[in-house]
DNA sequence: GCACAGGTAGATT
DNA sequence: AATCTACCTGTG
């Protein structure tokens, strides 16, 4: 009892501060060899998880501690690979599954990658080779959509912190006390006037509508997962809240749509400076990246974001 | 005080 | 069809 209050003190002091939630160690499992785990620069280990594909993950001590769908994982990389720990009780082979599945070891990014056109475009390539190992992860459909629903106009610390707090309002608890984001049922159940006690703003309406809907529906999504790429993104673009951006995002992080390519205010920037298209919309943009980089344009994104996060192309 | 932040939808030109 | 503008909230 007197664990569980001080677990709940330090939470909230944190929340306020919008730093990441720490847990009790003793909930969690000795660490183990990802013995499948693909191969990670250290900058694109941590670009894959907290680069703004996904708004679940956290840098505690030497690690990163996630959550998808019912899942809390810790990851820490070493010379030895990459380590996983979940919470004491989680099944290993489980685990694995899940970790196989969110990364998308089915994929062979590294392919992907050298197929990409960086030969003939040193901004391309710079950017590729500050990242090695560069992934797209391969997210819960669903928790993909709320997470991009929630990120209009806001940087990521700030969707972060919306995310969790949702989490905790609307989501089931988790075995190591944290919570999962909250099923279409559960959030539609919540309604407005919650979302919008978790900062949602003008957000929390399109959410809540769209909740509404997925929870009429259900297999909706799923059914759009099944369909060709500029069927889903048609589909996606008819959700409250959602357009070609959101969709996008979700094709790419939640779907496995290498193609698909996110134009948003950054990748904006990306293109115009470093290649020389000032005046472009997003219109053109999208054909030039389609012509330019090719059916894995997604992936080439991802490197460009990751480096310009960082500082390496299209400065000022 | 004010501009700006991983956009979208509806109005106006 | 292209270009505004409102919409919430936090941060600098």
């Amino acid at each position: 009892m007197a664990l569980h209050d001080q677990g709940c003190q330090r939470r909230s002091a944190r929340q306020k501060a919008e730093l990441p939630l720490e847990h009790v160690d003793l909930a969690f499992s000795d660490w183990q060899l990802w013995a499948d785990a693909p191969h990670f620069s250290r900058t694109a280990f941590a670009e894959t998880l907290d680069g703004g594909q996904a708004f679940r993950w956290n840098r505690i001590k030497n690690c990163f501690e996630g959550r998808w769908a019912k899942n809390t994982v810790r990851l820490r990389q070493d010379n030895s690979g990459i380590l996983w720990c979940a919470p004491t009780g989680d099944n290993p082979e489980a685990v694995g599954s899940a970790l196989a599945q969110y990364f998308a070891l089915d994929t062979d990014f590294a392919g992907q990658t050298d197929a990409l056109p960086w030969r003939s475009d040193p901004v391309l390539k710079t950017a590729i080779e500050a990242f090695p190992g560069l992934r797209i992860l391969r997210q819960p459909l669903g928790e993909t959509l709320f997470g991009f629903l929630c990120s209009s106009t806001k940087q990521i610390p700030q969707i972060k912190a919306i995310c969790e707090a949702v989490a905790i309002d609307m989501g089931d608890p988790l075995p190591d006390g944290s919570h999962a984001l909250p099923s279409w049922a559960q959030i539609a159940a919540a309604g407005e006037t919650r979302l919008r006690e978790a900062k949602l703003g003008y957000r929390a309406r399109y959410i809540n509508q769209t909740a509404v809907f997925l929870s009429q529906n259900p297999g909706w999504l799923d059914e759009t997962e099944a369909l060709p790429t500029s069927e889903a993104r048609q589909r996606l673009i008819s959700l409250p809240g959602v357009g070609r951006k959101i969709a996008d995002c979700v094709l790419l992080f939640g779907m496995g749509r290498l193609e698909a390519f996110p134009i948003d205010t950054w990748v904006q920037k990306i293109l115009v400076r470093a290649y020389g298209l000032e005046g472009w919309k997003s219109d053109p943009l999208l054909d030039f990246a389609r012509v330019h980089f090719g059916p894995s344009a997604g992936l080439a994104q991802q490197y460009l974001f990751a480096a310009a996060r960082a500082g390496l192309i299209a400065k000022k």
